[in-house]
DNA sequence: GGGGCGGATGTAAACGTTTTCACGGCCAAA
DNA sequence: TTTGGCCGTGAAAACGTTTACATCCGCCCC
């Protein structure tokens, strides 16, 4: 009977024993759809996810699960979906299966604009471009970070700084275009056409565009790479054209991946808390089921974190905190230095 | 209604149009948990995971999530479950909403054994330790794999070679053991207890492990660290007593995590398909439920790559293909080669 | 012209829960 | 003694689909 499994109502204790006797005899599960059916919830939330997942979104993935466990879900997830028709056909499938649902897909074009659920279901965007205002949202500081680095660079004494760019449509890559050149901006700095690169997020476009950059009459003394791929790339151009990194070209990435400090030199990047993007997800889906969706929405900015190491030159830079005394470079981590 | 919506059976034009109009003007989608509870189905497969999942089982997610997809599937996911009990838990939260399960958990002790179907729900077990005849299961051939890389260190003249072993409980950590063991009694090595070292798969364990191999005696020429990051901190300890590696000591992985070959040395392992062994747990449940889990159980084991590279010496080994032309050591992957 | 048949559609049962309602005791208060 | 409320329990409705069944109509064939 559902009023001992869920203490309901009141009952006898003589008939509660004679149930829970039943119920272990029998081995009896109760059936999560037919429940589901009649509470009109589901304790799961959906998680829409692009094609190619890697460090960054499986990192999300798990900020995502934790949370979601600490409240009482489970994760649905569905993926490979990079157009809009594709997340409406995965958001139909989960009608009824989701409490609400956490869509990711940076490379939409204006994808949180056109998106609309079924009925009022709690939805929050992750990582997507429009601030829908229909909608939660939760994103990177892209700019912030961009912009902070690349202020790092400046402060190092760089005047020509480059740019290599990610996908045109990627809102990442976008914002992160927009920080560079803020900060350019900021320090009375030209932004120079010839010196904003396009790449595609993949350590080859990285190689390429250093190449290219290297023709260029007036050339670079530092280079921002709009992610970590990329900037390894370009390193490996740099390195094989003969220049030095960081003594003459300094190279920062975006992204902070693990492998970034095992580098030799180590490379400089914007580090984003992957898994706090993640939790703090879930926590606007829970905020959302819990008013019913008649909630006032969020635009949440999660803030990265400068990993200033190696490749962007000296530390002439005043930082926070000393170099921890480490065993060899292998594994020591540099440490991390907030944003001001 | 459903009939045109399912196709499942002859409808008039008419009728169909009509119906078509009236999905679209109200905006209807079927309900999934209602679907689900008549049709006894929920194209839905159910994974429970470990506490902290990492690089490796991100991989196996990818891998199960892209077979998933391709046959039809959702996945739904449930983490944090290091014991049976939880384990347990978790199945009888997903009774009723999956078709099936795939569970992956390296370190319940003979997990598989007491693990019941609260129905007739299939059940994979993904790189537990017990083959549980009941149950079907893909595994890595950590045996096989461990046996060749060891068996590579033998090739290149070591005769004393150390093992820095996972923890005890772990079934990946105890079948490398076994592997360590075979491929020296292959060779006609003894095995000497005090060359086998604790370790529980971090790189401090590796480091501690390869300090305390320093006092043995007579130390090992060559160290197969049952996982990356043990051998990394092996070799941080290396480096710090002033040991060259590979010319003073030989040093071996398993995993072959990314990180790996950007190391200078860059890391020798054993690279596991883990996509592979996802996509392959998918297709046993497919299998099962097209057959309503009346089938005879598979038991697959998911063969391993030798991942040669520096760490274990110089190349007198036969190599299976030339060194590609790369262009820097930066993004120059070492070429992969087939286990015999 | 009637019976049978097949195509199209309306109807009702079923899935396994939760929740609401009603009912029967029982005790306290009037 | 009657009335009202409370506790415990059984019965029934509801959730939103699918499927099996029944109905109806038009048609062909005998």
């Amino acid at each position: 009977m559902s009023r001992v499994l869920n203490d309901s109502a009141p009952v006898n204790e003589t008939t509660r024993t004679r149930v829970e006797d039943a119920v272990r005899s029998l081995r009896y599960v109760p059936h999560g759809a037919a429940r589901s059916l009649i509470t009109r919830r589901t304790s799961t939330f959906g998680v829409i996810l692009p094609d190619l997942y890697g460090e960054f979104f499986s990192e999300v993935i798990r900020g995502l699960d934790e949370a979601a466990r600490e409240h009482g879900y489970h994760l649905l997830v569905s993926s490979a979906h990079s157009d809009l028709a594709e997340v409406e056909s995965a958001m139909r499938a989960m009608r009824g299966r989701v409490d609400g649902l956490a869509i990711m897909s940076p490379d939409l074009i204006a994808g949180g604009a056109a998106i609309k659920g079924p009925e009022n279901l709690p939805i929050v965007l992750v990582n997507c471009d429009i601030k829908h205002s229909a909608l939660d949202s939760v994103s990177v500081d892209n700019v912030g970070g961009a912009q902070s680095i690349v202020a790092h660079l400046i402060s190092h004494g760089h005047r020509r700084i480059a740019i290599i760019n990610g996908p045109e449509r990627n809102c990442d890559a976008r914002e992160r275009l927009r920080g560079y050149r803020a900060a350019l901006q900021d320090a009375g700095l030209a932004v120079a056409a010839e010196l904003e690169l396009p790449g595609t997020f993949t350590e080859d476009s990285g190689y390429d565009a250093a190449r290219s950059l290297l023709k260029v009459r007036k050339p670079a003394t530092a280079i921002f790479a709009a992610n970590d791929s990329m900037a390894i790339g370009a390193i490996a151009a740099l390195t094989e054209a003969g220049l030095a990194v960081p003594e003459d070209v300094a190279v920062a990435g975006f992204d902070d991946i693990p492998i970034g400090r095992y580098l030799t030199p180590s490379l400089s990047s914007v580090s984003v808390p992957a898994s706090d993007i993640g939790s703090r997800a879930i926590a606007c889906l829970v905020h959302a089921t819990e008013h019913k969706n008649h909630h006032v929405r969020r635009h949440e900015l999660v803030a990265t974190q400068l990993a200033i190491r190696n490749t962007c030159g000296p530390h002439d830079y005043p930082r926070r905190q000393g170099a921890a005394a480490s065993r060899s470079s292998l594994n020591a981590p540099t440490p991390i230095e907030a944003v001001p």
